[in-house]
RNA sequence: GGGCCAUUAGCUCAGUUGGUUAGAGCACAGUCCUGAUAAGACUGGGGUCUGUGGUUCGAGUCCACAAUGGCCCA
């Protein structure tokens, strides 16, 4: 006997009981366990930042990582599936400074290092708490005992092995990198949290500032300019450069002036100067009493000098030269070179910009290449140095300090003010600044071509992200720069020595302990700031005291280390890396590209020259069901316990998996879990109640070896099946679980809607024929089957059914469905032929309930005849031998198969007329293809049938509402007028059997009776039923075994 | 500003190498079926396949440009 099974389902209460079941009896692990020795399939888990809690989006990864894993586990892998925390990095810090209530680095420094990092320790677990409880729920195996946590000892030792690998290769240098910065915070922001905080109403100045031409350097020419600007070369009028900006505060840092080669510059003369800018933008710039006095190609002003507006040594801050970072003697005659430089816009401004190399990427770019000088006059809390008419302001208020010492020199030709997009801190809201840092690099560009060799290796889903977006990011790939001024994150671990500035790579705990006149080393070592800040030793070359460099390794970097760190290779588990290099599969979102897929990448292709991963999911992203980004600020975020806790996680990971393919967007609404729930668990649900209720009625047992005499309709299920398990192992091959979940969702609804549909009476027939047992075989190899199927997608529902369709009858069997094998396709059983056949005989029901319904029969009233006109002989055999399915269908006696060589207008009811068949009294539907007549001629012997039928429906849905059972006999009692009597009479043995009525009695019925009145035919009917009281004898159940 | 992706019915999505009249589910209305069903069937309304050009005998499908949205990078 099967357990009973409610056909009410509450999927998240049993799914508690799975859970239950899982673990008590250690089923993940015997799942894993019970394939070693087996293949190795590698799976790569990317570290969650464990900095808040799991939202619906990571419920979404951790679905397809683990749907594709238990497929490969039930495909007889072994498949170790290892945790991993990301813990370290700015977000953690930020979460914990919030806290604490900081707002910059100094109340940090205060407050202690050693505590604050203690505190980011504390925050991360608690987090990982929350997100071990949801992988948990949502069914998500996932080796948790045992995982990889960044910010272990162990691991930041590996990742010291790699530095120092890399150092040793030459690959680590030390260079400027230009950042956004939070002059508040004091500290560069990731390009993620800029992306949070640009505003498109920031309110700067728009200034036009005179660079004064340098006449010397025109002199040495001998060109048309020369010609233009005669008096200004006779030291009649002054000629000046036009530069625009929004930053006045950066012009004491200005070095250069760029201007586009190919473009028209006009030189423009006044009463007091020349100014020269872009032709095009002449008609921009108020030029009021200006007059074009010539027009120069750009590549001709290039090479040109300017005199500085601010001459740094006038000012006491130093002069260095890029890329030496030499510092330079101070002049008084100090000037700077125009260049020509293909990023000079003719959009804005006046064609000529104004380059600071301390201040800008695209300026310090053009520094490094030009051989610019570098002048930084502000310093990291954003005020100037110097002894500037402005210092020791903040650059923003020293804007209109500056813009006043330039007009006391006639240096500002015009200011205004600009409404732009500018980014500010997303956090104190202070406006970013742009600003070269010193930063430790990995120069990614050596392996540029081994990089983009490799990717070529890696098989993308979707296939576009290949030579897309990853593809682009290699070929423009710049060198990492890794290095961060933070406190919590694997320190950077290069000590530098004080006197001599020699710089020496640790590369493990070891060669640390190793060093010379080691000092402040305490145990328990943490590798961690501050202690690790203590240890410092003697320098190799001048003995002097080596203190480690400040700054933390970038996160993704402890992320991209992870195929070597997890293992805490090489210092241990060499045998364990070797069986996990590379990955057969990883899994994350489509923002990865450049995050933890790039540093996987270029971490494994520095390393060992090879990718680390072959296949790789990038899935889309979850937003909410307007198509908004969810996010804790307009409060759209849906809690993935609300989902689970109402629906199942079961139906979550349905209804993510089969809402659209995984790259896309996914949109968000619970009102379509509700529908995934109804549309498919519980078809699916209902399917194996169904099964379980009248085979425990019958007390069927499964045989081994069927004696059973199998109908077409058997044949076709199983071909269907078979056809099913072929194409989910297909597309389950090449990492698409969307379509596998798809073709299993459109089989559910077939085995439900039509197999159990046209079943129906085979199961509750009394006699237990071989018919009827080839009818539950057929059944139970579709639900045990698809227990299996399912058991990837949704582990829970399927372990139901397996747990009681299978072990609770047979011992012998797999303790759980995820022990099992995934079904293997018998090709021998699929039958296209039949297939098409079925498919065909439901569209001609469907034509036939179309025709019915035209015309407003019921389908309860049995009517003579159907025609049908096919479009083949051959088609018109197939429906032959599916006659009888079709005749219960559509409820007609008999069905003809038309010749398809008749003539048949294919059009419907406006041409009724024109039917070829013209035969009155018949109602005809048609697609085009096929045609079907539907005979609607009632003689009374139909019409007192259809009245039978009804009295049977009201019966039967008197039984319901009385809450009686399936099987339980009753006693039925009518009155009736004398027209509805006789047919009751006429057809009482059919009621009978029907509605499992032991009696059938005209007259008043006794107290106690469940009694309905209805209209039927015209004419009022009283029912009413009473359990029989004779104990229970099942009718089902004779010659039962 | 650059790159990638998406845009098909009110909503969520199918739509093979270009080939009859572009489909399904949900929702809405009506009818029907039903002792497994929280389901199902039929009918109906609802589409300038985002837009504009182009290639072609023929374009939802291929190409170009544009718009909108998302992501990544500036």
């Amino acid at each position: 006997m099967f357990r009973k099974v409610s056909s009410k389902a509450n999927f998240p209460r049993i799914e508690q009981d799975i859970l239950r079941f899982w673990k008590e009896q250690g089923i993940s692990d015997k799942s894993i366990e019970a394939r070693r020795g087996n293949q190795h399939y590698v799976f790569y888990e990317g570290p969650p930042t464990a900095n808040g809690s799991p939202g619906i989006h990571h419920v979404l990864s951790r679905l397809f990582k683990d749907i594709i894993c238990r497929y490969k586990t039930m495909k007889g892998y072994h498949v170790p599936r290892k945790a991993g925390w990301d813990t370290h990095g700015l977000p953690v810090e930020l979460e914990v400074e919030s806290s604490l209530g900081f707002s910059n680095k100094a109340q940090i420094e205060q407050y202690g290092v050693a505590q604050f990092n203690q505190k980011c320790r504390e925050s991360v677990f608690n987090y990982i708490k929350e997100w071990e409880a949801m992988t948990e729920r949502i069914g998500h195996w996932l080796d948790m005992k045992h995982p990889y946590t960044t910010l272990d000892n162990g691991y930041i030792e590996s990742c010291w092995w790699i530095v120092k690998k890399l150092w040793d290769k030459g690959l680590i240098y030390q260079g400027y990198k230009v950042t956004p910065h939070c002059p508040r915070c004091g500290t560069s922001l990731s390009s993620h949290e800029v992306a949070l905080g640009y505003r498109d109403d920031a309110e700067d100045p728009s200034v036009y500032i005179k660079f004064k031409l340098f006449i010397p350097s025109l002199l040495k020419r001998d060109s048309v300019l020369r010609s233009i600007l005669k008096p200004a070369a006779l030291g009649e009028k002054p000629a000046y450069f036009l530069a625009w900006t929004t930053t006045p505060w950066t012009l004491p840092g200005n070095t250069a002036l760029a201007v586009a080669p190919g473009a028209e510059y006009s030189v423009m003369e006044g009463e007091q100067d020349y100014l020269i800018l872009a032709m095009q933008l002449t008609g921009r710039v108020k030029l009021e009493g200006y007059k074009e006095a010539g027009v120069i190609l750009g590549e001709d002003l290039a090479h040109l000098q300017y005199e500085p507006l601010f001459n740094p040594h006038d000012f006491g801050v130093h002069r260095v030269s890029l890329p030496s970072l030499y510092v330079q003697e101070a002049r008084k005659d100090l000037t700077y070179p125009v260049i020509s430089a293909d990023f000079v816009s003719l959009e804005e401004g006046t064609g000529i910009v104004h380059i600071a190399p301390a201040f800008g990427e695209v300026d310090f770019d053009a520094g490094m290449d030009r051989g610019l000088d570098f002048v930084q006059p502000v310093d990291l809390e954003g005020k100037v140095t110097g002894t500037y008419l402005f210092a020791g302001k903040f650059v923003k208020d020293a804007d209109p300090l500056i813009l006043d010492d330039l007009k006391s020199h006639d240096l500002l030709y015009l200011s205004e003010r600009i409404i732009h997009t500018y980014p500010f801190c997303w956090r104190c809201e202070t406006a970013l600044l742009y600003y070269a840092k010193k930063a430790w690099y990995i120069r990614t560009t050596a392996a540029k071509d081994r990089l983009i060799s490799g990717n070529a290796e890696i098989n993308w889903y979707p296939s576009h992200i290949k030579y897309g977006r990853f593809g682009d990011w290699l070929e423009n790939n710049v060198d990492w720069a890794f290095s961060r001024e933070r406190y919590w994150g694997t320190p950077l671990n290069i000590w530098c020595c004080s006197s001599c500035g020699n710089y020496e790579c640790v590369g493990s705990v070891d060669e640390l302990k190793a060093m010379p006149n080691l000092r402040g080393l305490d145990e328990p070592l943490d590798l961690h700031r501050p202690f690790v800040d203590r240890i410092t030793f003697n320098c190799s070359w001048c003995g002097g005291d080596m203190r480690r460099i400040p700054e933390v390794i970038d996160c993704w970097f402890d992320s991209g280390a992870m195929p070597v760190a997890q293992w805490h290779y090489p210092f241990e588990n060499r045998d364990k890396f070797e069986q996990n290099f590379p990955a057969d599969f990883i899994c994350e979102a489509v923002d990865q590209t450049r995050g933890w897929f790039y540093s996987l990448h270029a971490i494994s292709t520095l390393l060992f020259e090879q990718p680390c991963f072959k296949n790789v999911i990038c899935l889309g992203h979850v937003v909410d069901a307007q198509g908004e980004k969810m996010s804790k600020a307009k409060g759209n975020v849906i809690d993935p316990w609300t989902v689970v806790n109402d629906y199942g996680a079961d139906v979550l990971r349905w209804y993510l998996l089969a809402s659209g393919p995984a790259e896309n967007i996914h949109r968000f609404s619970t009102q379509m879990v509700a529908e995934t729930m109804r549309k498919v668990l519980l078809t699916l649900w209902n399917t194996y109640s169904f099964f379980v209720l009248y085979a425990n009625i019958d007390r069927f047992v499964p045989q081994p070896s069927v004696p059973a005499i199998f109908a077409e309709l058997d044949n076709w299920i199983i071909s269907e099946l078979n056809r099913l398990v072929a194409e989910v192992t297909k597309v389950l091959d090449s990492y698409d679980p969307t379509s596998a979940a798809r073709y299993i969702q459109s089989f559910i609804d077939d085995l439900s809607n039509w197999y159990v549909r046209r079943s129906r009476r085979r199961f509750w027939k009394s006699e237990n024929d071989a018919d009827k047992l080839a009818a539950y075989t057929t059944l139970y190899q579709c639900l045990v089957t698809l227990s299996q199927l399912l058991a990837p997608f949704i582990p829970f529902i399927s372990e139901e059914l397996y747990q009681n369709l299978v072990c609770s009858i047979n011992p012998e069997a797999k303790e759980s469905v995820h022990l099992t094998d995934f079904p293997v396709a018998d090709k021998a059983k699929i039958n296209d032929k039949l297939d098409s056949d079925v498919r065909l005989a439901m569209k001609i029901a469907s034509l036939g309930r179309a025709a019915r319904a035209k015309v407003g029969i019921k389908v309860r009233q049995p009517l003579a005849k159907a025609m049908v006109k096919v479009e083949s002989e051959e088609e018109g055999e197939a429906l032959g031998k599916l006659a009888t399915e079709i005749e219960e269908e559509i409820n007609v006696k008999e069905l003809v198969i038309l010749s398809p060589s008749l003539p048949v207008i294919p059009s419907e009811a406006k041409n009724l007329e024109e039917f070829s068949l013209d035969l009155p009294g018949y109602s005809i539907a048609s697609d085009g293809r096929y045609t079907v007549a539907i005979s609607t001629e009632l003689t009374p012997e139909l019409a007192a049938e259809g009245i039978s039928r009804e009295i049977v429906r009201r019966l039967q849905n008197m039984r319901r509402a009385a809450n009686f059972d399936v099987a339980d006999y009753i006693a039925s009692y009518y009155q009736a007028e004398e027209s509805i009597e006789r047919v009751i009479a006429a057809f009482g043995d059919y009621i009978k059997l029907e509605t499992l009525s032991r009696e059938l009695i005209a007259g008043f019925p006794p107290n106690g009776a469940y009694t309905e009145k209805y209209r039927i035919s015209n004419s009022d009917v009283l029912l009413a039923i009473k359990r029989s009281p004779e104990p229970f004898a099942p009718c089902h159940s004779e010659g039962a075994k």
